[in-house]
DNA sequence: ATGGTACCATACCAACCGGTATGGATGGTA
DNA sequence: TACCATCCATACCGGTTGGTATGGTACCAT
């Protein structure tokens, strides 16, 4: 399977023999493979290579794979993802539909990202073996991003959604799941279903309600 | 540990005539092992030990770890979720309420039920590995689930529902999303969003829709 | 120059992997 | 009785794994 490690000497990069960069090129070439091959079929020599980098240097720079998995997973959710707070002010002040928009154009982006998808892969299949890190996770990802909805239906009466929770969720649910089943399952070359009909039920599922009672 | 010693007459097997028992005894080990670890952290060694089997006589039944692996995951599709056609009628008949009864009722089990869990994690976990196996998963449960909410939306026109196939997949969607953040990735601990909320959400949204139009 | 640090290259380790081989025990069938 | 397939037990195979050891080189501050 594997092959033999290049002999080429490699110092294309930059001289900078300090630490920081070393540490960096190997947490990029971690993500590269771990979100490839998964957590136990990644290997130590496989990273080292990618990386450019001798297997004890990475052990210089983490205990062992199970602290450099964990670094790459805190990379790609606090550090990356990490929904930066943008003033809430003028998004609470969109109309509906111009919510729906907003909303819907953040989906849009995950459902058609590779690396997100194997990102949720390995986030979903390791979440047993790695509570805390499904926890970073949910804490990072999914809770900041529902609390936006959250904010938004409550500070919306006239839209008369009883338990703003649950319809966050929906909406989040709903956006989440038709990438799963679709990008991340592959339903999308059995049955597809287009994004923007997801969306548009959803905002009739919002804004015929708001009608009703104006 | 008991080996049942009576075998019934099992006619259609044609080459093998004792194995049907030591096959079940191999697939049913395999189920747990493999929902525990996931592919690549199963050892052939620990699925015979859990039969209590030597190895060699797993290479007897299958080819290798791979056809191992995809029967035990058509074992917990096509053989067992298989959501059992029942007469669509009476199905039909049911109003609006007492439909998302019976579809909330179905999700419940799913919701609670921890070897399911695991079945999620090992097909969204390896579905890049192994896109057959997930395109199976699709086909039998998801599709074969979606299409029974279509049947009824198509068979309601009152509820004025103009993308039955749409409106589907957010009653499904919220389902299977809220059991994949509350339960698989562990939100319940984090931040709990009771099931029947979402019910009750969704139920408001199918239901309200129905009397504006009435 | 000196010492310290960060890295490279190679080799090495015990453990385990998927998979095979051999040889003996069992039990049903003819 | 003899046969034959299934299974057990053990040992074995080449290869890979995570992780370490050794020894050397380039750099940097003193």
């Amino acid at each position: 399977m594997t092959v033999e490690p290049p002999v080429t000497t490699n110092m294309e990069n930059l001289k900078k023999v300090h630490s920081r960069s070393k540490r960096d090129q190997i947490v990029q070439a971690a993500i590269k493979v771990f979100l490839e091959n998964g957590y136990k079929a990644t290997s130590m020599n496989r990273v080292a290579q990618e990386a450019g980098v001798i297997k004890a240097t990475i052990y210089s720079h983490f205990k062992d794979k199970e602290q450099l998995f964990i670094a790459i997973i805190e990379e790609l959710t606090v550090k990356k993802i990490d929904l930066n707070y943008e003033d809430l002010e003028p998004i609470m002040a969109l109309s509906p539909d111009q919510f729906i928009d907003l909303i819907s154009s953040k989906f849009s982006v995950l459902m058609n990202d590779p690396q997100y998808h194997r990102l949720f892969r390995l986030m979903v299949g390791e979440s047993e073996r790695f509570p805390e890190l499904a926890t970073i996770y949910v804490k990072t990802v999914i809770i900041r991003g529902m609390d936006l909805a959250i904010q938004y239906f409550d500070h919306h009466p006239e839209l008369r959604i009883e338990d703003s929770a649950a319809m966050a969720h929906i909406c989040a649910g709903s956006f989440v799941s038709l990438m799963a089943w679709q990008q991340v399952l592959g339903g999308n070359k059995i049955r597809p279903l287009e994004f923007s009909r997801v969306k548009n039920m959803l905002r009739a599922l919002i804004c015929e309600r708001q009608n009703k009672y104006t």
